[in-house]
DNA sequence: ACCTGAACACCGTTCAAGT
DNA sequence: ACCTGAACACCGTTCAAGT
């Protein structure tokens, strides 16, 4: 019934509001890439002025900021009680390389953010899952930090990749003429890249990103923790 | 006896080249950070127009691209042979923290960087010693990309948090600043941020750094391989 | 072949003026 | 309080014209 109401003030409905502009900054993200998003188009899509968004949002920094946060916030969810602790920080990572998938410029703004809203909410999640997963106080934050730093690494990656590829190529085409490059490398001055070139095409990087993931978290705390030996 | 020659042309000397034009952008970049790389102020440093500049650089991506692998070309020395497979891990990730470090806007560019020169550079470098630590063929690619993508995360992170204390602030004046924000953060929501807030001011980074690599180092070869078991 | 610098097409941001 | 849109101060890049 509150619905009908609103019927009242048919005209000049639809207000500008902060959550409207960072909706429509995603949607203009999303269609356009990380160039897409301009004070103008934005304005154009809201059918205001440009000026008229300085009066809810601060610049651009803001609005990107509030952007990234947002879609973050929504691919971070918190973890289902009872989830093991490994199992809970494969999950945010997934849901973070997801959402990175599904917007590149997230993985462009997350690789370049400071310590504020949307790095703490990744790095609260994990934390979380370090301390559960039995790491003592005082290398936490070094764990926490290790597995924040590696998915923020991957997020830069896989934003850079995705502009590159953004020439309507596909995916394993692209993979393949990477490859191809790398082995024309000098011998001596690339073997290993050489060397691994032709696993390059092959590739999931889903599975990539999580064997990763694994390596980081064996090495916080390996799998099985033997008992105690009878001290030294 | 060359050089006395050279007094011949004497007007018109120091002709523009790619080199020159590369060597000029690094001190912009270094004096006046990311925003301070502009065409006319590297055209005036330059005595010349902006358009000279395009004869030898096809625009400002290849200008940051050749910038950028130029530092890190000079920051990632060939590991002197006999350096034990763990301490020239070590000796590449500090390699790169340090110029990072000394040129912020490298930390960057290489975290939105795609897989070509300068992350290649890194990601060679790394490769060889995951393949001198014993790694099997199979999982190098995934070994040497963690490495890669943790210090490159750790690269994009440090870019972001020497933007933040440009305001000339002291740093452990920064930390102190941030631990007090993360501690007003509400406790249902960041239980963990706030518990480990206080870490912050005494953390040295490049020790945290280190320690995230020898993470990532026990993750791929844990340190001391016993004997194989006499099969199952 | 290489340089010059005005001009073009765009930005983010501001601000007087409106409602 | 909120919106409008012209104007300002910048960009990267191009290009006719010079040497």
């Amino acid at each position: 019934m509150a619905a009908t109401r609103t019927r009242r003030t048919e005209r000049r409905e639809n207000p500008l509001s902060r959550e409207r502009i960072v909706e429509a900054a995603i949607e203009l993200l999303d269609a356009a890439g990380e160039g897409g998003l301009t004070f103008r188009a934005l304005a154009e899509r809201l059918a205001t002025g440009p000026g008229a968004i300085y009066w809810h949002v601060t610049g651009k920094d803001e609005l990107l900021h509030a952007a990234t946060d947002a879609v973050v916030a929504a691919a971070v969810p918190p973890a289902p009680a009872g989830t093991a602790p490994r199992d809970a920080v494969r999950a945010v990572a997934l849901g973070v390389f997801d959402a990175i998938d599904a917007h590149p410029w997230v993985g462009a703004q997350l690789a370049r953010s400071a310590m504020d809203a949307p790095i703490l909410r990744i790095f609260e999640r994990l934390g979380r899952q370090v301390q559960a997963l039995g790491v003592p106080r005082a290398v936490r934050f070094t764990a926490a930090s290790a597995l924040l730093n590696y998915v923020v690494g991957v997020a830069g990656q896989n934003a850079a990749n995705a502009r590159a590829v953004e020439a309507g190529t596909d995916r394993t085409e692209f993979l393949t003429r990477m490859a191809a490059a790398w082995t024309e490398l000098d011998p001596e001055e690339y073997p290993f890249v050489r060397e691994v070139a032709g696993d390059l095409p092959h590739h999931d990087d889903r599975v990539e990103f999580l064997a990763g993931i694994d390596l980081i978290l064996t090495g916080i705390a390996p799998r099985e923790r033997p008992a105690d030996p009878p001290s030294a």
